[in-house]
DNA sequence: GCCGTTTTCGGCCCGACTGTTTTCAGTCG
């Protein structure tokens, strides 16, 4: 079994910690952390590359030393850099990073001074009162110390939020925030701003007549457990759910610098900034200036980026992922509006009766919706899928305003194909198609049965749409391995479509994959994947996810009037 | 360790806040 991106980038990422505890070259350490990120939100699979002889030194950030190291570890397994700093510095170190307000140089510290290595050596040298004589570790320090370590043994370490469960929080906060008097502008900054698909905290921008009194209003947020900081312009909360929220607040002159500094992600933010020192200019949270420190933009970010030559990048888009390039050449994507989805390709048929469900698509602005069930391997299956077939035909004959399409899901077995039953596939719109993905398939390569699904279906001039492609999970990495590039290249030959979807359960393509498959000319099916009436809903962070895989209208099946869906 | 039309050396983003200091280091974002 070949190894993953993330098992690359976690490689990378330990001896970048260990060297950081080392004192090492801070710029070498920051050169290994930065590889980490790429090859984490990498879509293609790094072995496969290395495998096909390509050179990873094209990559950003990846120079001719790091792709030798990397073809290493592919190939062997092996990674002797790691090995050698393992053999200085105890691996186990690192675990001491985790804990907030423990960086590398009070680690470093602890270990060299009092042996400490572990968070067990951590907690007996604080209550012993050994750390309490080390320079820098005040009684201050020693109780925030011993704090952390509780909150960890309770809760364990943070995880990250789905982005679905982050919004209701956005939108409260906000509410909040908007009532305060003083407050000219207030909105989220951050990954949530950029749509990421998960969170790890909150950020939030304003622009206030009176800073320090928005902070401490900030800070009496009803739902907060705990003040974690609070300054003249930032403070940082602790909801009681666990989550951290910042909020910064500047003048309305320096809204728009803000708002992009802390909108991120880190490293498009730094690119901008190397770009100003470029020009001999300086930007920082308050604005942008010249060498005589005139102001150049500040109060918008729409000023901020045409200084630099470049139209206003979406949030979505900052990450590095060639946004730069394309907003100096005007290149920049058209990204999908939300309102411009005309229908939902995949609602359950429990989730309401027809007509109800009629009336919440014509509320929901769309013009048609795909009705899926699980396709049927019995006969009281089959029978009640015709039932259902029937009253979707009956109703569409009605002549309503919501047109429905029958369609069905269908597991493809590893080795497998569509099931033998064309009688009753041919009586549906189309088809959505998932990979096997149980217990014991992990790292399975679906890629030939889909490929042989895609043409057994066009042979009965029926589309597909392809669903939980990488199996992947919020948290977690994908468990499958399967080749996107020659599923996008087949599904657009076909006419297939390749589904995004957020439900936890059933999560479709990746942000970075769906670029990839853009690239490669496939087309996009989104859908909610509800199983109740509220899950309708899930169709905007579809859309979310689709517009930070660069998705436009025109590569969008939903885009589509009812006739022309798989057109 | 990466990077480059001010290239193969010498740079590498920048500020807020805390806890510890008596002017600043470490951490964080």
């Amino acid at each position: 079994m070949s190894i993953t991106n993330s098992e690359i980038a976690s490689l990378f990422r330990k001896l970048a910690d260990l060297l950081d505890i080392e004192g090492a070259n801070p710029f070498r350490i920051r050169a290994y952390r930065q590889a980490a990120l790429v090859i984490d939100t990498f879509p293609r699979s790094i072995a496969d590359m290395v495998a096909n002889g390509e050179d990873l030194s094209q990559l950003p950030g990846i120079g001719k030393d790091l792709a030798g190291k990397i073809q290493t570890i592919v190939k062997t397994g092996d990674f002797p850099t790691l090995d050698e700093v393992m053999e200085r510095t105890p691996p186990v170190l690192t675990d001491l990073l985790q804990i907030p307000g423990l960086g590398p140089r009070k680690v470093e510290l602890l270990y060299e001074s009092l042996g400490v290595e572990t968070l067990a050596d951590l907690e007996t040298a604080l209550r012993n009162g050994r750390v309490a004589g080390l320079p820098g570790f005040g009684p201050k320090t020693v109780s925030n110390l011993l704090a952390e370590l509780e909150k960890l043994r309770l809760k364990g370490p943070e995880k990250r939020l789905p982005i679905v469960e982050a919004d209701p929080i956005a939108a409260s906060l906000i509410r909040y925030l908007s009532a305060f008097e003083g407050v000219i502008k207030v909105q989220m900054a951050g990954s949530f701003r950029r749509r990421k698909e998960t969170v790890g905290d909150l950020d939030i921008v304003a622009a206030a007549r009176n800073g320090p009194g928005m902070i401490r209003y900030f800070c009496a947020f009803p739902d907060v457990r705990q003040v974690e900081l609070r300054g003249v312009t930032r403070g940082t909360i602790i909801l009681k759910s666990g989550l951290h929220v910042d909020l910064r607040v500047v003048g309305e002159k320096s809204y728009g610098t803000t708002l992009a500094y802390f909108t991120g992600a880190r490293s498009h933010t730094i690119s901008i900034r190397k770009l100003a020192v470029k020009n001999g200019w300086k930007l920082n949270e308050y604005g942008l200036f010249d060498a005589a420190g005139k102001s150049l933009a500040g109060a918008d970010e729409q000023g901020l980026y045409k200084a630099f030559g470049m139209a206003w990048i979406p949030p979505e888009l900052r990450e590095m992922h060639g946004e730069m390039e394309a907003a100096r050449s005007k290149n920049l994507p058209d990204l999908l509006p939300e309102n411009a989805i005309k229908g939902d390709l995949r609602v359950a048929s429990s989730v309401a009766p027809l007509s109800e469900l009629a009336n919440r698509a014509g509320a929901l602005g769309y013009e048609w919706i795909g009705i899926a069930d699980p396709f049927p391997s019995d006969r009281s299956g089959r029978k009640k899928l015709q039932t259902r077939n029937d009253r979707i035909d009956r109703f569409n004959a009605g002549g309503a305003a919501v047109h429905f399409f029958k369609t069905a899901t269908i597991e493809i077995p590893l080795n497998g194909g569509l099931p033998d039953d064309s009688d009753l596939l041919t009586q549906l719109d189309y088809l959505c198609c998932y990979p096997a993905n149980h217990a014991g398939s992990e790292g399975a390569d679906p890629t030939e049965s889909l490929i042989r699904t895609m043409d057994q279906a066009k042979a009965l001039d029926l589309p597909v749409i392809l669903l939980q492609l990488t199996g992947r999970q919020i948290n977690a990495q994908g468990r499958l391995h399967v080749n996107l590039d020659a599923m996008a290249e087949h599904a657009a030959k076909l006419g297939h479509a390749i589904e995004i979807c957020e439900q936890p359960d059933q999560l479709g393509v990746s942000d970075t994959q769906c670029q990839r498959l853009l690239q490669k000319g496939a087309r996009l099916a989104l859908a909610s994947g509800a199983m109740s009436p509220t899950d309708l809903s899930m169709m905007k962070y579809a859309v979310w996810q689709a517009r930070r895989g660069w998705a436009e209208s025109r590569n969008v099946a939903n885009c589509r009037h009812w006739k022309e869906v798989f057109r």
